[in-house]
DNA sequence: TTTTAAAATGTGTACGCACACACTTAATTT
DNA sequence: AAATTAAGTGTGTGCGTACACATTTTAAAA
């Protein structure tokens, strides 16, 4: 290694017996340069090892960076209220790197709104577009136009990895029902029912919950002591129906967990376990929304899986920026650890600014 | 919001009608400033909200800064290991802008030769320190000596309040010996013994590990309903009697589980456990050792606590770099989330490149 | 009042890179 | 051979800040 000074620029252009803009355009490639410069610059480059000054690229290259993002309407959603709160985050943590972000929202009910809000962003020409693709079909013409446009895009949340997006981040959702099934498991010894419930007001993205779901059978195949039934619903509770199929599910004196694939749904799910008094059935659900801490501190929810949207957020559009104004490369794929959040360690992901 | 470009210090001057030297003078209080130039100035400061180009900061001031870590040997310790790993992480990630982290090792056994070590450390005459004060009392007059001498320090692994450091960075320890009894009681319905282990070659740090033990005990006066006796040992693995004392814990057929209060004797609690049979114990300890990740997913280990020694050195090195090159100050407590890592989440974990 | 020192303030350069522009050299055309 | 065009190359400036140094103003001493 060399101790002290790094290399710049000019120490290459003096070694290769060239000017500095010369050993620029071979970098960047940009202009015309003869064979003769280029072979003594490339014959530099291969014996040093050239770091570029970051600080100094972004500096010379006073570039303001505009990048969208679109998510679903936050309000009245703590799950999108905290990924909006990421974006936030990332917002003011750039701003001062001339980097600004627009956030587009859209009706998670109105899928056609959606299609005219992809082309309203692209309108406004951003330099990048960080997106939660929650509508498939949908967002494939979307990311067509992003591609035609050459606009690089991040994906987060959910996964569609025919977007051939700059990035995803998210988790991995099969493994993520393994942990419920796992965390419902532990400390069984009887055999009983395990209940999987997809509460969603929409259901839309019920391909994407049924890939937990697909987990959470998967590690009981692989794991069969005790005879355990595994029954499913899909519950809309904006259906008059909702609350009888739930009370009769807690009806059944066999039931000894539920797991929930939505956030929402947990809090729900927990409500009706503590109107009901049944404590002792284990629920398993997700995220750190306001109302899922309540019941996690009262024990009726033992354990949440957390997803992170506030991070998922923050870095979708970190990935962006680090590409854009960087040019450094993220991972085309950064799933997340599958937090575990109980009673005891929940304040310590709560305390902590990061997580 | 001001939309558009940032405020810079020549705008603030000429929004004073004073010279950008002066504006320096002011926000740095370095030289003289006349009342009323000081005046004109401040006055401007208060109406707007300005914000460094911390970009332009970094590179005008070319600084090179010098950082000094102090750790455990790591030779043939795997978590004093993973600290390492991610002194070297940082090392690479800021050696671009001129920092360069020197690791000074010191024996875990020798504490006078921490002294002489400190000495050294403060010969090279570093910029900051970055320390893992295993050892109380000895850590104390160097404390002393580094802030006589102005450097800033900032500890991580093991807290010393009294050290007034610049930052610490690590886990609430009480809070931790909770999380281990709240996983060791799941579902745990009859009444019988919980052992408390501490395994350690050196007795240093039993204060640091006594205090997992008390948020342990804790969690059951707290939390119970059931009669659960809770054992304790302080075992060195190189004692003559270790294994005799460990085969007699295991032979009380009462025993429901097993808490190890550090990350080398996570493995060889599990090595006994597996030896003996005695799978149906639950074990949970600490960190992603290698061990610990085999007996993890063999099923030996339930449950590991996950301190991040990696991260908790990258941290470290950050808030330092960050106080000294941006000004930028950490929060003096940094407590890392309590990660609860299971046959199922591991991997998870590991994949993922921060945690 | 002039001289000298001290205090206060302004000016200029460097940091490393990007990029515009001016310049030189070579290849064509008239 | 001169004029035009193109290809290749070098120079210079800006980004926002830090800091050294030059300059002006003010106060104190001669």
């Amino acid at each position: 290694m060399d101790i002290g000074k790094n290399i710049r620029i000019k120490d290459i252009a003096k070694l290769a017996g060239v000017s500095v803009g010369t050993v620029d355009r071979v970098l960047h490639n940009r202009g015309r340069v003869s064979d003769e410069a280029l072979k003594k610059v490339t014959a530099v480059m291969d014996q040093i090892d050239y770091k570029p000054n970051l600080i100094a690229r972004t500096l010379g290259s006073n570039k303001n960076y505009k990048i969208a993002a679109l998510i679903p309407d936050p309000t009245g959603d703590p799950y999108w209220a905290q990924t909006n709160l990421g974006i936030i985050q990332a917002q003011a943590e750039w701003a001062q790197y001339g980097v600004t972000v627009d956030t587009y929202t859209f009706d998670i009910f109105d899928k056609d709104a959606f299609r005219g809000l992809a082309m309203e962003v692209l309108e406004s020409a951003p330099d990048g577009i960080v997106i939660a693709p929650i509508f498939y079909h949908e967002s494939l013409p979307a990311f067509e136009l992003f591609q035609n446009q050459s606009i690089p895009y991040v994906l987060f949340n959910t996964n569609i990895p025919e977007a051939q997006p700059l990035g995803f981040i998210g988790q991995n959702l099969n493994q993520s029902g393994r942990v419920g099934a796992e965390l419902i498991n532990l400390g069984q010894h009887e055999s009983g029912t395990f209940a999987v419930l997809h509460i969603d007001e929409d259901v839309h993205d019920s391909i994407h919950l049924l890939e937990k779901e697909k987990g959470f059978r998967e590690y009981f195949q692989e794991h069969r002591k005790h005879k355990f039934e595994i029954v499913d619903f899909i519950l809309n509770p904006n259906e008059p129906t909702f609350k009888n199929q739930l009370i009769e599910l807690l009806g059944d004196d066999t039931l000894k967990g539920i797991f929930v694939s939505t956030s929402k749904g947990t809090a729900v799910a927990a409500s009706f376990l503590e109107k009901y008094g049944k404590k002792d059935i284990r629920l398993i659900g997700y995220d750190l929304l306001e109302e899922n801490l309540k019941y996690l501190r009262s024990g009726i929810i033992d354990f949440l899986i957390n997803q992170n949207p506030k991070r998922q957020a923050l870095l979708g559009i970190s990935h962006l920026v680090n590409h854009l104004m960087f040019k450094k490369s993220a991972p085309a794929l950064e799933l997340f650890p599958l937090e575990v959040i109980t009673q005891q360690n929940v304040d310590s992901y709560l305390g902590s600014g990061i997580h």
